[in-house]
DNA sequence: GCAGAACAGTTAACGCTGTAAACGGTAAGA
DNA sequence: TCTTACCGTTTACAGCGTTAACTGTTCTGC
């Protein structure tokens, strides 16, 4: 079914929310090449050259709507987290899971925010820090973070001193650590390499999935994902899967 | 320096092989944007349309370049395994730890590469075996288990047996070996889970370092790529690194 | 109340893209 | 020599991002 465009009664002017809104859409429904400034202009019932009016140009768009999908995406698993901690009473190990379970399936069933988000082709060869799409990111990094912090925080749980790992990589991790400000003030840096290297597996595994590269092995990677977790669950102190 | 356009003379007609060549040219050069039908044409000293008589869509192009990238990239680690072989007199531990170096290095030596083969983004949502691709991809694949394959025949190190493995898992395991046909016949199906476990933790973190996304925590990765091959080492009944 | 600025959109145009159709010239085989 | 296959051309179409110039509405300050 075919949406009618969007009748401007006269006073009604656009909002950037909305543009937002209706590039998702085709993201969702046509793939990213469908997303042009003329079908966005089409679809909501204006030209295309309009929308420079809220966006300097497409890319800049894209880059609003990927942050977009961050900042949701965040709060998706934030609110995972928040179910399984009023369903378990607290339960670390469940609201961990939860949120492990909630990005799987986020992504499983957004392919298509899941490719622009996070295969988003190079931005300019070097993919550091851009303004637009950085804060929806950290947002995103910092959901699963708060939840190790407040995992190690509650139970602690040994993790590599500094010692045994190379300088090259310390020297790193506190750069990074102390960028984060009072979250991880005084934590080990261990613990943060413990959480990057959950990151990689965690999204190795999913986007793997996602993007069908594991299909030349498997038909359904669920299986290996709960291996994945039970894998994990020791590096930071959690027992998974519960009994045996 | 810009190569001239290569003169026809007259009696000599393009092959498949240059125009994937001045495709992939133009992708390192320019980006994956910039491979257009009539910039590669341009380049030839031809007009776009010609590319029609070899092949049939600019998707179809750039599935051949993928493909020869992949058969490129196997190659490649091929070679670091053999030179690792010769070099070591035999050492196992020195091939595997060639092909998983080689690998990065590449990745980060060829981005461009690496993004098109690896975020292709959902070929047609749904990433299943493309005819063109799957045989460089299955190539690529095949170098990482065919060594991991020598490796256990040499030295059969321990994998998880059927039993403690879920029955949807072994069902695909067996599906994916016996889908493989001599190479894997007979050998465990948890030796088949931990080369899957092993390629989602080096396409993970490579990805993430090419790719950029894990320029918010480090800005050299190769410490972490280190010590992910620290912790798969042992799973694979080797040592690394070899002494303490 | 009215001039002028600020805003929100338009149309027209440029050069780019993938692709299709119709055509031309060359080379090889009968 | 006629025919056919091959390899390329020109022309054309629809769609793309983007710019420039323009129109109409709304808000603000005197």
């Amino acid at each position: 079914m075919v949406q009618a465009p969007r009748r401007r009664d006269r006073v009604r002017a656009a909002t950037t929310a909305e543009i937002k809104q209706t590039a998702r859409r085709i993201l969702v429904a046509e793939g990213p090449d469908a997303v042009s400034l003329r079908a966005i202009a089409r679809e909501m019932g204006m030209t295309a050259p309009a929308l420079y009016r809220y966006f300097g140009s497409h890319e800049e768009l894209l880059k609003h709507v990927i942050a977009d999908i961050f900042t949701e995406l965040a709060a998706d698993i934030r609110g995972a987290i928040v179910s399984a901690d009023a369903e378990s009473g607290g339960d670390m190990t469940a609201k961990v899971l939860a949120a492990c379970w909630e990005f799987r399936q986020w992504s499983l069933s957004h392919p298509r925010e899941f490719g622009l988000i996070f295969a988003t082709p190079l931005p300019g060869l070097h993919g550091q820090h851009d303004e637009i799409t950085s804060e929806g990111g950290g947002e995103f990094g910092n959901t699963f973070l708060v939840l190790m912090v407040e995992l190690y925080r509650k139970q602690p749980f040994p993790v590599p001193s500094d010692d045994e790992m190379d300088a090259d990589l310390t020297e790193q991790l506190e750069r990074y650590r102390d960028g984060l400000g009072q979250l991880t003030a005084g934590l080990p840096l261990g613990l943060m390499l413990i959480f990057l290297r959950c990151w990689v597996r965690l999204y190795g595994i999913v986007s793997l999935e996602v993007f069908g590269h594991l299909g030349f092995a498997l038909d359904d990677a669920r299986p290996m994902f709960e291996l994945m977790l039970a894998e994990m669950a020791p590096m930071v102190g959690l027992h998974y899967p519960p009994a045996s």
